[in-house]
DNA sequence: TTCATTATGGATCGTTAATATCCATAATAG
DNA sequence: CTATTATGGATATTAACGATCCATAATGAA
């Protein structure tokens, strides 16, 4: 249980993106350049960033990425669905004869074992959304005005 | 980002032991039988449970497996972790000569990007060990008494 | 137009994790 | 002693992840 490497490289590439100009397109050199990984890799992820919305492309010379939208309508959530796919955290393993026990109620959603399963996954999605691209760079940004005094 | 199966048999099997008196002990052909799995897979998993103390076994005729403690100190969380493992929700790609952007402070744990992840960890798990075995007993047995007014 | 640049999608490949089975061994009740 | 039952090692199969290469298309500039 563990979000994969792609979602680490979408994120930072986001953040990246996020503060160069509106209208300044960044090419996948200097993106795998940044994140230290290779343009091969990098450029099935930003593809899919553009399939879902998140960034837009411009194929040529002088071309790259630039987001889509606000950084701060990109919240971790919409990243992390783009690139884990929209699976659900808990899947049921049994199918309609093989009920495991008799204390679930296995008519349509009202399994108590998926409800708990189901309840986890609303809560962390729901925290997923609050954050977004433009919330990390405003915490830097003020990390970076409380002056010099982080270190010495 | 998917919880395996094997937390799923783990959680059913929990479930069925939880429903029999202490002291009763269940061999891994009834809990196998009732999950519809082989006992070769699952015995794997009761094994793990047994070494981080959720459940006892005893070998032998007529042996089997039990809970360890009640019920309702078995939490998802204890569950999950131990099929699972303890690894983070979220895991930093790069070493520390290659810093991705110069946003980030790689100092110690202050990173901004992780806490967001390291944030929505502690959201699940805070959830996760709110939830335990014998709260999923509870709610089928308040269902139950709601006489049987389920189903036409 | 021609050329260099840049993203795209398909194909492929190695590594790891998940799923699953088999068997030899040890422990225990009867 | 014997039948029963859990344990741990070994192994096999499959799917997912991580990564690379290349042919193609699109676009700006010469
Ligand atoms: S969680 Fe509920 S519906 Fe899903 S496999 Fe278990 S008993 Fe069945
Ligand atoms: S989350 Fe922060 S510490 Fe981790 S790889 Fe990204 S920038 Fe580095």
């Amino acid at each position: 249980m563990q979000y994969t490497k792609s979602t680490g490289y979408a994120l930072h590439a986001l953040i990246h993106l996020a503060q160069k100009d509106s209208g300044q397109y960044v090419g996948i050199k200097e993106l795998s350049a940044a994140l230290v990984v290779s343009e091969s890799y990098l450029s099935k992820i930003m593809s899919k960033l553009r399939q879902d919305g998140i960034v837009r492309a411009v194929t040529g010379a002088s071309g790259g990425y630039e987001l889509a939208r606000s950084a701060d309508r990109i919240t971790f959530l919409d990243v992390i669905q783009v690139v884990e796919g929209r699976q659900h955290l808990y899947e049921c393993f049994h199918g309609e004869e093989s009920t495991p026990d008799a204390i679930y109620d296995m008519d349509s959603e009202e399994c108590l074992v998926k409800k708990v399963m189901i309840g986890a996954e609303m809560h962390l999605h729901s925290y997923l959304e609050q954050h977004t691209i433009q919330g990390v760079l405003d915490a830097a940004a003020q990390r970076g005005s409380r002056a010099g005094n982080k270190k010495a």
